[in-house]
DNA sequence: TATTGTTATACTCTATAACTATA
DNA sequence: TATAGTTATAGAGTATAACAATA
């Protein structure tokens, strides 16, 4: 039902000129996921930029702020955590190993899991990136007032909270 | 001053069992980058699940939008109306004139561009892609009321549209 | 048998550079 | 020379299946 009907050409001539450069108008300007994609594209691209200088991505700078808060999380309990699939955590907290900032420690009472500790340079960096997050996140929403950006995050936390039976 | 620092290992046996599973009272849920990726991808899950019937991804539907809004849109005007790049335009375009929904049309005026119109089958399916979509947001954010889901939409479109010097 | 972590793999998305044909 | 579109390519990010070690 959806291949190789071909029909209608139109007999216009394209381009008048002067075309978009905005959705303005358009029914993508009320799409949800659309203005989530559009503004998170944003705001990530603030993020890269204020953690060029740290070489960190966005799921390491995540990884490292979990670990802070539950030293010696599992590499399970970080998937559930940040939603991301066990093969992603691996080569995740590889970089971080690599790198100096965190480290496996085999559990004694069931050997199979490992529980992940931040080092001190970890500690220290993510200390400092965490200070640039926060100014990288207020750049990036200057057209919003405190009062604003307070309420989209609650209304973000609202929506990706919110567990109906996925996610 | 990144690497091989490795100090401070943790004496402490990991594992104090019942970890995590959300992100509550980490840093995390203050950073906005962080709420709107997880409210994105959720949204995003839904879509997916609405489009599959009709194998429809994100982009393709974000153009099939706009080329209905903006018959005759040139691939540069559609790159830059969603943020892309000219490269993605070439495919997207591609699937989309491979299934009948669109096709180009070189212009007369300057025989570089291409216009890109809707075909019928086109036409009739983004109606119906609007409608899915529609319903898709409105059931990801189930938890929302419909004044907080206005709100939040305001709240992004201030944020993705706001041009202090990028995007 | 089930679970933790791992490897391998593949597919999508995205970004870049280089090419062509027109202007 | 500059622009519209294209090709090729490579790197992230993501998802899945299969495996080893442990329980």
């Amino acid at each position: 039902m959806t291949t190789s009907k071909k029909t209608s050409s139109p007999e216009q001539t394209p381009l008048e000129e002067a075309y978009p450069t905005t959705v303005e108008g358009l029914v993508l300007e009320e799409r949800l996921g659309y203005a989530l994609r559009r503004a998170q594209l944003k705001v990530f691209k603030h993020f890269d930029e204020a953690m060029r200088e740290h070489d960190i991505r966005p799921a390491q700078f995540s990884s490292l702020v979990v670990i802070e808060g539950y030293p010696g999380v599992t590499q399970s309990n970080l998937a559930q955590t940040l939603s991301i699939d066990p093969p992603r955590v691996v080569s995740l907290i590889n970089s971080l190993e690599e790198r100096g900032l965190a480290l496996r420690v085999r559990c004694k009472r069931d050997r199979r899991s490992h529980g992940i500790f931040l080092t001190k340079t970890g500690e220290a960096l993510v200390d400092r990136l965490k200070g640039l997050a926060e100014q990288s996140d207020l750049e990036a929403t200057q057209s919003l007032s405190e009062i604003e950006r307070r309420q989209l995050l609650t209304l973000l936390r609202k929506v990706y909270a919110s567990e109906e039976s996925d996610d």
